[in-house]
DNA sequence: AATGAATGAGAATTCATTCAT
DNA sequence: AATGAATGAATTCTCATTCAT
């Protein structure tokens, strides 16, 4: 309980404790939480098991890391939007591309760390704080819309974008996990025309999409 | 080894296996899948250990019994609308209703199948069923107001129903269990003016709701 | 946590406690309480190590429960007593002796609680009940000969038992424990002279033992 | 595989030795020997991990230089004496002062070695070792008021002094680990009296106690 | 000498499931 | 049908000890 999860002095050790890292994500997304035994980490790692109490209490502590690894590579991802196209259907397209991208490739764990906020206010945390920083964006973007008239100005921009950007994730796992099966441009497509024309985009620039 | 799926014959059997399903399903609610052990069952139906194995194989046998009611309850709630309002708008904002309010009402218990089904075939099943009749009756609505020349007629029904249903049912979740605070009311007339909006409601049925 | 230790309602689980117990006693008082295994026990007993856990939460709720019934054992060899000889000095040496063969059927067991006394409260009390009923026959008794004028008035009854019933029971462990090798019959002899002068013991009753 | 025994030859060897007894000994007096782990010595020793294999096999050889430092204690603590008064009653009261104050300073750590000798033939060498010194110290005692006539006669020293001994140094456990509670004139001054009139010390010298 | 990472034997405990009554 | 005792596979976790640096 003690000395447990101090990082480590030596390289030897952070290198070891990255590997448990690793493996523990990989086992995470392959089994599932609950599939994962420890001693599964530490064959991937290649370390004896008491080795893994070297540098975590339980497996749930390995996977708060881990979480806390996949959220912040999502926000690192989410980051990247703001050298966008001006016009803005095709931002808001480049945006919810980006998103799908972003959860096809951490679905699972988000899944779990979703599943784990059920039960878990450490997990809860994380997940509201990831939950917050997309909607922040959505909200923003929506705002400046409105300040530039090009969008309807009487919408709740958090709300809104809590909605349109839960239409997106929705989508994401629906598409991923559930096997609804549309190609990425033509839902891609689809998504920012819902939400162009939701928030009342001016038809100047949605017009020619869908029609 | 058998099955024990045949359904007992005396009422005392069936009483007892109805204590079984009850007891589950609020032990589930309360506990999640994984926390359950089958004495807290027990316990609930006021039924020993031996008894359970009567009328289940294992847990998961009697998970799916529990999950089939309450897709069962969700499919009944989902099927009243159709004595609906005439106007678009209305029956819109009264489907978004019953869809939160049939969410609320079964949540964890969803969530559980959704978790369930990332691993297991049958559960995925189940909810692919489920998903299937609702995005199945919003496909429905939208293509008769295509019909009716009320909404745009470039849309995928289908595809739209999965998106905009998503949204609904995303919302719900975020609203309920990660604790988004926000009023049934306005709740259900953003949604509303979104899904309207998205499909291109003809203005005279949607102008004044956000305005 | 829950259901264990409620008393087993079948004859058979009534036999099953009890033959825990007595295992555990034999392995207790064998190899001492830190190199028992709970297996150790099992074995013994001829269970399966998920049954100990049936009865018993974890090995110090077993010890305690041997620990009460060698208690037990105890109060009921010093009840005896009662019927001895009215000469004073013969009722001393009976005492003696009965105390050190009491001792001797115990004596691992009573070190394993003295041992746990110092570090769990429960036992501690236990331990205190214990002398306590010891002191309390000897302070009895020695009040008894100071009514009778056979014993000098002024010692205080309770601390002089517990100071002499200390030296029967030290001499008890150093002769049985660390092989301080005496014959009994000589040991008994001196602890009584010891006794009786100490006391003050009227020389009529003590001159011609130790001689 | 090496004994590790030899004294090391430096300076700062010496000293983290040291520093490892008396961490060692504080562990253990708090502790109890089963309950420290050698991390905890280390932690207060301020020494890796690693380095108390420099010093020390295991745990239990450890605890063996701790015991051994206590007994020393012992010894040196019970040799003052021989400065003491000469009447024979006030160096008897002397002796149990000592021995209850020798006692009081190591009490929890003479236990251990005592629990310790149940099972293992080194500390009971040890333990035997230690006693022997006092009751060879009381036997002489004995032996010489014999030769002066101012003690019964016909007691054999070695048993007698290891019965009174035995008493006191019971005493002292009822006192100080169960709570015996009892001023500590009174307790000698008793304790005193009991072993003076026991080994029928000459009235001349106690005369003025039982009559 | 000292460090601290790594090891793995060993023990406790849980709980789904079986079975005799 | 119901009971509850018995089973044992499966897993977690601890900690003394070794070893490379």
């Amino acid at each position: 309980m003690s000395v447990k999860s101090e990082p480590p002095t030596t390289g030897r050790g952070r290198r070891t404790r990255a590997a448990l890292i690793q493996a523990g994500r990989e086992a995470f997304e392959e089994q599932g939480f609950e599939a994962v035994r420890i001693d599964d980490v530490c064959a991937r790692a290649r370390v004896s098991h008491g080795t893994f109490y070297t540098y975590f209490d339980s497996k749930e502590r390995l996977f708060r890391e881990v979480a806390a690894a996949v959220v912040g590579e999502m926000f690192a991802a989410s980051v990247v939007g703001d050298a966008a196209p001006g016009d803005p259907r095709a931002r808001i397209a480049e945006a919810n591309r980006r998103y799908l991208r972003a959860w096809a490739a951490n679905a699972r764990l988000v899944r779990m760390v979703e599943h784990a906020a059920l039960s878990n206010d450490a997990f809860r945390e994380l997940l509201l704080e990831l939950r917050e920083v997309f909607v922040r964006r959505g909200a923003e973007g929506l705002r400046r819309l409105q300040e530039q008239g090009l969008a309807d100005p009487g919408l709740d921009p958090r709300l809104t974008a809590v909605m349109l950007g839960g239409m997106v994730e929705h989508f994401a796992h629906v598409w991923l996990d559930l096997g609804e099966h549309t190609d990425e441009t033509i839902a891609v497509d689809l998504l920012t025309t819902l939400w162009a024309r939701a928030i009342g985009l001016t038809p100047a620039s949605t017009g020619e999409v869908s029609g």
